[in-house]
DNA sequence: CTGAAAGCGCTTACAG
DNA sequence: CTGAAAGCGCTTACAG
């Protein structure tokens, strides 16, 4: 920066004011600087100017898992965002794993960027205090617990369960199973109580059986899926917390010569890539991933440009259903 | 950090030696020092690190689209590498735009990253050599024109073509079609010729015959499909240079009551996620991403801790087939 | 093994 | 509108 005043003619100041509030500088003297700088190829310092101005322009976001589809979806909304406030958007994965979550935070915490969005795994927030008592604002997306003391964006789990219970009920199938998933997740709790629910509101002899499994994988589902064939007692609808699951599900059963969606219909979760892709295309509960991490980067930058007045809130969105052959023959 | 030192009644150079070489400080020092930054919850600045040491301890990685499961396995190989040597990996999604690939390229020059891997677009490589001007570090990953300037780590794709067409004809297919793709795309001319050349050394009568598309997509898959269907001269055996585009094939084709494989077997590239869990579950052709990102970023490393010694290289790792139902019945 | 001091490349009141 | 100068929080020779 030095070199560029220099070879303009002016004073460091200057070149930062041109950098920083062009508005400010006459626009003769902007046009030298800037010819000094494309001259000079010259790139500002990041880590000099975060130092400086005692504040970074980067945001980070840690997703849960990039493997998910939604969580892509997310971090595109976020992207998007973020290029339209002027800030860049760094990403990081932390692979379902606690640990590297907690490294990520702390790597954020120590770039001192200007904050931070965390799609979070249910296993714990500690990391969240940790990083807002250094000052970090902070946004949650996807799950955030019960906590109220920052922003956050999430979705009606409880009402993707119900939307998924009332199709297959729609459709005229009574016989229901809720299949898979870690009883110990957030989201798998609130979706089957919210199939639950449905099916308590409606009644007429529906019944809705549940069978937990360790993950959300596909080999779960088959699990299941072997599981229900021996056991001859195969329901006449489906709910699985996640594509994945339903995908194993359904991959098992039609190998058995089940028909999908006669004998049963499946109905998965998340809508993911692939969930269109099948050789029966999946029908799934869609969760607004792009507006996910909008409106995070939105709340984010808001709690940035505004510590004084800002509140946090909790923005809810709601999740939508989608209608493909797993449940509806064409 | 100043804190820190006095309330471990030591000088700020010797916290400085507890964080970065801790062997040259005495264990009592040590523990004094850590203490005193438990207690403070200290957090290092990174960007006045950065600035003073002239370095950045963190890699950034730029992907072409985290919506294929390749560069996810880029990302996760990476970043294992990373963890073990100690640095950081930041990522970016340029998702298959140039000017995001060229913005994030800027964006980690500006961070003064200590090196940037980069999956880069077929649109131009001249990012890489503004950013190498500056002095920045970078290896190139899943592709890399015909630069020897830099390091690289790529697929031989043609070997990939050559895998997949030999696969069918030792599957006893004859009439033989390479399914879609852009053909201004490197990797995809690259599948394209090492298919000709099985065909061409196995000779036999075998032909292979090509239709182009506009893009990877499963809707390009489908089209193709449609056309197929419309001539009513369905092939044998379909090799397509990305998953996504055999599955809209596949898919396009059953519906019209044509069986995978027996009718015709139909082979993929990628090995993307959906490909074991489609309902037909798919042969492919599978790129090593983990360990293209651990490659990478050791030759990264190499480059970055040895400035004078360091020779460019490009590694060239091999695909390999997986071998699935829409080649071969079970 | 420890401390004092210069310097990394910027930003930002402040004075003019 | 422009310039001179202090300071951001560290690292790293250098001296002891």
């Amino acid at each position: 920066m030095n070199d560029v005043a220099r070879l303009a003619g002016v004073s460091l100041g200057t070149v930062s004011h041109v950098l920083n509030k062009p508005e400010i500088v006459s626009a003769k003297t902007i046009a030298r600087v800037t010819a000094a700088i494309d001259e000079l190829g010259f790139v500002r310092n990041d880590a000099a100017r975060s130092l400086a101005a005692g504040r970074s322009n980067t945001v980070g976001l840690i997703l849960t898992d990039v493997g998910n589809s939604l969580f892509v979806d997310i971090a595109r909304g976020a992207e998007r965002a973020a290029s339209s406030a002027g800030r860049s958007l760094l990403l990081a994965n932390s692979d379902v794993t606690f640990e590297k979550q907690e490294s990520y935070l702390d790597i954020f915490d120590e770039a001192r960027v200007a904050g931070i969005i965390l799609a979070p795994l249910d296993a714990g927030l500690d990391g969240v205090d940790r990083v807002r008592r250094h000052g970090r604002n902070i946004v949650l997306v996807n799950y955030a617990g019960d906590r109220t003391d920052c922003c956050s964006v999430v979705v009606d789990e409880e009402h993707g369960g119900y939307l998924a219970a009332t199709h297959l009920m729609d459709l005229g199938r009574t016989r229901l199973l809720f299949a898979g998933g870690p009883s110990d997740l957030h989201a798998v709790n609130a979706r089957r109580e919210g199939a639950q629910r449905a099916v308590r509101e409606r009644g007429n002899g529906v019944t809705l059986q549940v069978i937990p499994s360790r993950n959300l994988k596909s080999a779960s589902g088959r699990s299941i899926g072997r599981q229900l064939l021996e056991d001859g007692a195969i329901p006449d609808g489906i709910l699985a917390p996640a594509d994945q699951l339903a995908a194993g599900l359904i991959h098992e059963l039609t190998d058995a010569g089940v028909t999908v969606p006669s004998d049963v219909a499946v109905i998965g979760y998340d809508n993911n890539q692939f969930a269109s892709e099948a050789a029966i295309p999946m029908s799934t509960v869609s969760q607004p991933g792009h507006e996910m991490g909008e409106e995070a980067l939105r709340l984010l930058i808001d709690e940035i440009d505004n510590p004084r007045t800002h509140e946090h809130r909790r923005i809810t969105l709601e999740p939508s259903l989608i209608v493909r052959r797993s449940t509806v023959a064409h």
